[in-house]
DNA sequence: AAGAAATTTCAAAGCGCTTTGACAGCCAAC
DNA sequence: GTTGGCTGTCAAAGCGCTTTGAAATTTCTT
């Protein structure tokens, strides 16, 4: 069923039949119920391609995912992910995802934009200095970052939370309970978010005259083993850190267990607040000791991000360029004073 | 630059310069070579939107997300992706994700299959008598489905592990440990994994005579806190199961901090086993106790199902229509002979 | 050397939709 | 009773590509 014979069966124009279901002004109100009576009962869709051709518009946000033999999955893409699809779910979207190398993602980003299959871009995983800005800067299509690129001008559109704020609250209050050795359990390096967390606690200890040792940092993929490995090797420093600033729940559940084997009591003899996506996997209060956590939802954000998106895209009034969301800080059982030497 | 000025730049008709690109043999190669030539100073690319249209191929698979607000998440099919991904990035295939209310999923199949979108599709979450199946029956489209659908004719292309066999497998070897009371924690009762994991218990335990009891069997998503709460309630059975069997690492996680909790010992006290879906999350392997697991890479079952599908739309030769891919028993630490009473 | 066959190229017809510009039909205004 | 402005509808022209069927050119037969 096509445009065409559903109109010959309509005896109207494939122009009033087509205008009747856009919402075009000009088709009698009689009229276009009769043409949404007669695509309900014959279920007529539009052919994406044509209308694609027609309009110049696709429907779809493009991303691109992170992959390779080898390169692990990380859990919260998927998080993301579902926010996106939320609201695109509201609006008819859809994604298309280019898988690419990590190592290819400027020329996949390019690739996608040029194939006309999509009508907007979404970047994740910002590193520092990040050259994808640049390509997106060139191309003449909307997108929106999730995260910054640390040591760029900040003149893109982006929806970031504050990393940096979050890192220095928490930091903080430890520093308030007494801690005075602190260590960082962090993402990847070269990723934009652990560079201004590093920052945030960076700076909350300088206030005190302190400074975070390289040997009480770690950069790592945030998985349980990692946390776990990360921070057996605090455990082991001469000087032990009582102090631990994790970047995501997952990180913790492997510290979490190292502390543990280590005859130590989480919330005693070590502090731990960790950054909380607020992944359905997971949840900080339902730890044996319950997590202090800073949280943002990652969920939302993706949420967020489609609305931004598809608003442009839709040309549906304009949205703030760049927003920064706050971070909650929820103290509960894994943070205490620092313990008597 | 589009064809028509790419040709008329040649002074060829824009017929021979398609074929030329196409790698049609009716194209004198001289001709070919300058076409080939002009096109990389050109930088020309073919408009997807139109070759889609005027072909029906559109270089892609498409699947639908389960989503909505307030539905949750689930790290398997970050995994998944992953696999799939890998596969597509290898042959310029991408995706086209159309996120779904899980209850509206045979619709927004039909649409993303008419739409055009796409080639092939892949659907996974399967459910016992599951009703896509005759919508994806009815339409001429390839598809792969992951997993089975229980209590429906298997005349379906699919990838399926043998979830009945693992958990059969498992079954067994507790068994063989001594134990009698068992317990199982399994994912959504509506999954067609969990239906079939669910028999191969049952029917191992029948070989001895036992049964397993309704209270002895959870059903939710497969997250830690569920694992958690589970757990929680077969500690308080007045027949405490001393053998558990569980759908999912991340489920395990929650269900060890309960036997913790409850000052049990895991691999004496309590033996447990638990699907591994090897998830880069999650290792099995450095749990503080090393988890016996069955074993199956969901990536590589993403990859194996890209292959499949690109490889059917692409007409490279025949796959096998049904493949059951068989589990490994993994036994570490959490397993061990029955206390004595 | 003329006709048949094979090779190379082309004009034009879609693919299914949107959108432009025109045209009836109708009512109010001068 | 002509002019002008609205409404609702339509025919037709794209959008950029592939593909069909025919034409032009070259090569092979006899």
């Amino acid at each position: 069923m096509n445009l065409k014979q559903l109109s010959e069966l309509l005896g109207l124009s494939q122009t009033t039949v087509s205008r009747a279901l856009n919402g075009y002004p000009e088709v009698n109100e009689a009229t276009r119920e009769r043409v949404l009576q007669a695509v309900k009962e014959t279920g007529y869709r539009p052919n994406k391609a044509a209308q694609r051709l027609a309009t110049g518009k696709a429907g779809s946000i493009g991303l691109v995912m992170p992959t390779a033999p080898g390169h692990q999955s990380d859990v919260h893409f998927g998080e993301f992910l579902a926010g996106l699809g939320e609201e695109a779910v509201r609006h008819d979207f859809h994604f298309v995802i280019m898988p690419a190398d990590p190592d290819d993602e400027v020329a996949a980003l390019r690739r996608l934009a040029i194939s006309g299959n999509v009508d907007a871009l979404f970047v994740a995983y910002m590193r520092g200095h990040d050259p994808r800005l640049a390509m997106l800067k060139s191309l003449s299509m909307p997108y929106v970052v999730h995260g910054r690129s640390f040591g760029s001008e900040p003149d893109y559109p982006y929806l970031d939370i504050d990393n940096e704020g979050a890192f220095y609250d928490a930091t903080r209050l430890l520093l308030q309970l007494g801690h005075t050795r602190f260590a960082l359990m962090n993402g990847p390096m070269h990723l934009d978010f652990a560079i201004r967390r590093k920052n945030g606690v960076i700076s909350a200890l300088a206030e005190r005259g302190l400074v975070l040792d390289e040997g009480c940092m770690s950069h790592a993929l945030m998985t349980d083993e990692q946390g776990l490995l990360a921070m057996e090797h605090f455990l082991q420093l001469p000087e032990r850190p009582t102090a631990i600033l994790c970047s995501s729940t997952v990180l913790a559940l492997g510290a979490i267990r190292a502390v543990n084997q280590a005859g130590l009591r989480l919330g005693e003899d070590i502090s731990l607040i960790a950054h909380d996506d607020v992944l359905p996997l997971l949840k900080p209060e339902s730890f044996s000791v319950p997590l202090t956590t800073t949280r943002s939802s990652l969920r939302a954000a993706g949420v967020r991000i489609a609305q931004r998106l598809i608003g442009t895209v839709k040309q549906a009034g304009p949205f703030p360029d760049q927003e920064l969301w706050k971070t909650e800080l929820i103290v509960r059982a894994s943070t205490g004073p620092v313990p008597r030497a």
